[in-house]
DNA sequence: ATTCATGCAAACAATTTGCACGATC
DNA sequence: GATCGTGCAAATTGTTTGCATGAAT
């Protein structure tokens, strides 16, 4: 892989930019200073960085694709409410891999976990608008 | 919400499928029995299934989302290598919700967990191709 | 010099939507 | 009979691809 100024740019924006930005988030960021950079590279190298491990992928919202750039292992929480995705930094429950590996036989690699809900702050608009 | 004659061969349709049809999948084998069901009908009605809980939509795979009428909690594995999508029973590990509801402050109602890695059959294929 | 990456625009795939008509309550 | 659901086709959205040119090794 070669060390190119778009790759670069690319990953230096995921990390400025808030965690869980879609790949149209990345280029509208991007091309605001660096018009010429196109959103196909964006994509391309987006898919290739998550391929190699330099980057997380995340399906959680119906939507687009998510990347996440915190490598060190931890959880998701998104509100069913705003969609917001939150960080969930619990103690990792690694021995379920070794679970699923034995009762399956599966090589059991890696786990995600997505938690749902109602966050603090939908929570609270919720019960404001209860109230009568 | 009414009961269609459409919402019924969904349902049916889902149930007699493999688990985790794609929304396509399920319009396919519906189609030949029953012609003039459109796509988005489907497409309408798993996801209004969804919502109500009668139905669980998974997006783990890269491309379409997926259905599933096991509405019991489970858990999934993902093979890197051949994408095939297994059920996974273990012990449900429902604390974990708690702990990130006293550590966070969210109302956390659910979790998923996708495990990814190398399935038997895959697995056995790699070793093969590798003897020499 | 060779090989790989980029930019552009066109192609795709999955899904959604507007609207007139038909079915359910 | 009023309302909600369906079918159809067209519109969107997210993402991928082919190809000629430019950059990194």
């Amino acid at each position: 892989m070669r060390a190119t100024i778009q790759r670069q740019i690319i990953m230096d924006t995921l990390a400025r930019l808030h965690q869980h930005a879609t790949a149209e988030e990345v280029y509208q960021a991007i091309h605001a200073q660096h018009p010429t950079i196109s959103k196909a590279t964006v994509y391309r190298n987006l898919q290739a960085f998550a391929q190699q491990g330099d980057l997380v992928s995340l399906q959680i919202e119906g939507d687009a694709t998510r990347y996440d750039h915190r490598l060190a292992l931890h959880y998701h929480f998104v509100c069913k409410q705003c969609d917001a995705i939150f960080d969930v930094d619990i103690t990792p429950v690694e021995h379920i891999n070794q679970n699923v590996q034995e009762q399956y036989g599966f090589e059991v690699d890696t786990h995600e976990i997505v938690f749902r809900g109602i966050c603090p702050a939908c929570a609270a608009n919720q019960n404001k608008h209860s109230n009568t």
